[in-house]
DNA sequence: CTGAAAGCGCTAACAG
DNA sequence: CTGTTAGCGCTTTCAG
């Protein structure tokens, strides 16, 4: 068991001071003479110094740490976001505290404290009901902020998407390839990332000219929503299944994510139909089993990593550039191809 | 622009010191008189005092950071790793810093070495090709390390997983249910874990006196092992074809996991047949998807989330008790029973 | 019950 | 080119 050297012990055994090891440390083209900066150097490796990155920061009260908060580790859009966040925050040699608040508003509140107390500069949130006016006081003591996929009352650089384009898009899609009788089939619109593609949806129908049919409309009831995939896969099969009890099908269906669409696909070829040649499917969100599944789905892709570089530098510009005024980001979605429209 | 308020500030406020301003902060216990204690108390409120977690750390010596080191933050299985730890980790209310090596060595040890400068004291690894030197290092200097599924030669408290065991009982599984003609598909027994996986189930096999059919088993070729499910599934097909081409089928085949399980089953069902009747599956991981598809694949449970915990709770304790041996942890598998073998 | 003072490890004027 | 020194914000003896 070793005990703690400081740079106080390095100073000692080159025969300095504590202020020119400082300098050799961090300060490369500082003039310290060579024999002298090799001494300190031979010191440092001989006593294996290495610095209290503590001490540091309470002297200069920097840190290089940015605070990340999201609602749920365990959701691949989630740990793609923070991909893309790392990837440009690792450039910088920052480092990302992650803190996942499992949609728990009290918890996300501490650790909001905590990250403060960390005297953390920067934080990039993508969180539940967020307590804005606490983001308010950190903001007024100088710590930087972008809001990730939130409708925040707040000024400060924000990151969306933008699902009504998104959900136009995928009507559209349909629409081009002849469609005019088009299902919609979602978890319950509770979100406001659901109720906007299905504005977009509406939206591109009333465009061409094509009306919305009631009963190829199919939204999940409210009070079921369990959490994750496993929900979203069920919630496809049966309303695919309450569709199958109409007199008549849709030629296409629009489901508002892609674990709906593999729902409503399994059942649809359980019953006998062929996607795409009886029932054409689009998903929406591009997760990895899309190319996987058969037929393959066409789906509107959000680009999610994209959205955590993006975040991340505009939390990096807005740190270097503390006097800037916030922006507004909206990134738009791609329509991916594949086989499940392609009859 | 508030300017930050310190220690001071409140002691002056209150017309103390700052140790009895501390006193308050930190020890309920400690006899104030309770006029003093108020005004101490309303003076943090109104001047909206946030206490710097920096100075207390750089004094008192301490951390309330965990550093995780993990190779990959999209893969489920470490994220749900995470959840386990998260669990007891804020419970002893510290802080995770989450690193995220992408599997890159030089990347680990920058990670390494930035956690000991901020005086982390307890570190939770689950890596690749860990730098057991500079983990000494660090054991030499009062860290406590607990290895996550990791073949080290290290001196520290271990937690792995028994996947022998899981071969085994998928095997026994198979053959329990009258199975003698049993399949193994795999990608590259590259990895440990793997390896161990197959010695289990040729050991069941050996053990219950059934002889190993080399055609029925296909195992993937080195080159090729990109990352991630879609190589593990798309393998699960390209080995499945293999194995139709066979003059004959087995009845049954035990997948190295549950993706490959995915893959093999699609090109059965491709090709007519049916599961379980003709073919029995079994897979290894119990991912979520395995409730969702159909038939439901019956697999070899890890309880990673259990695992986790006990990652943590093992740290937490050989923190509290710096002298204790380190303890070697191997956790049993659980067979998940589904459709998919239920013929 | 309370306060003065030292000092954790480091950096950055400032003086030389 | 180098050293002295003050002090970041906090806790904790020690003395009263």
């Amino acid at each position: 068991m070793t005990k703690k050297v400081t740079i106080n012990d390095i100073a000692k055994a080159a025969n300095t001071s504590t202020a020119t090891v400082s300098r050799v440390l961090n300060n490369p083209d500082y003039p310290v003479k060579e024999s002298l900066r090799t001494k300190v150097m031979e010191a440092i490796e001989q006593l294996n110094y290495v610095p209290n990155l503590v001490g540091k920061q309470l002297k200069t009260n920097t840190s290089n740490e940015i605070g990340v908060i999201i609602p749920n580790i365990s959701n691949p859009y989630y740990t793609l976001l923070i991909s893309g966040l790392e990837y440009v925050i690792r450039q910088s040699e920052k480092y990302i505290l992650l803190c996942n608040t499992n949609g728990d508003p009290e918890l996300e509140r501490k650790y909001l404290e905590y990250l403060y107390q960390k005297q953390v500069r920067g934080m990039i949130i993508s969180s539940i009901n967020p307590d804005v006016e606490y983001l308010r006081f950190l903001q007024k003591n100088h710590v930087q902020i972008v809001a990730f996929e939130q409708d925040l009352d707040l000024d400060c650089t924000k990151i969306n998407f933008d699902y009504y384009r998104g959900g136009f898009l995928a009507a559209e899609h349909l629409i081009k390839r002849g469609h005019r009788d088009i299902g919609f089939i979602s978890a319950p619109l509770s979100r406001h990332s659901r109720r906007k593609v299905y504005e977009g949806f509406q939206a591109c129908l009333n465009q061409y000219g094509i009306k919305e049919q009631k009963e190829y409309i199919k939204i999940g009831s409210d009070q079921q929503e369990i959490s994750g995939e496993m929900f979203e896969y069920q919630n496809g099969k049966n309303l695919a299944s309450q569709l199958l009890s109409e007199k008549k099908l849709p030629t296409s269906i629009f489901c508002i994510n892609d674990m709906t669409a593999f729902g409503v696909i399994q059942q649809l070829q359980n019953n006998g139909l062929k996607i795409p040649e009886d029932v054409a499917v689009v998903g929406f969100d591009n997760i990895d089993m899309c190319e996987i599944v058969n037929p393959s789905l066409t789906t509107i892709d959000q680009s999610t990593f994209e959205m955590g570089r993006l975040a991340a530098e505009a939390l990096m510009y807005s740190m270097k550039n503390t006097s800037a005024a916030p922006t507004n980001n909206l990134l738009q979605p791609t329509l991916i191809e594949r086989q499940s429209t392609n009859g």
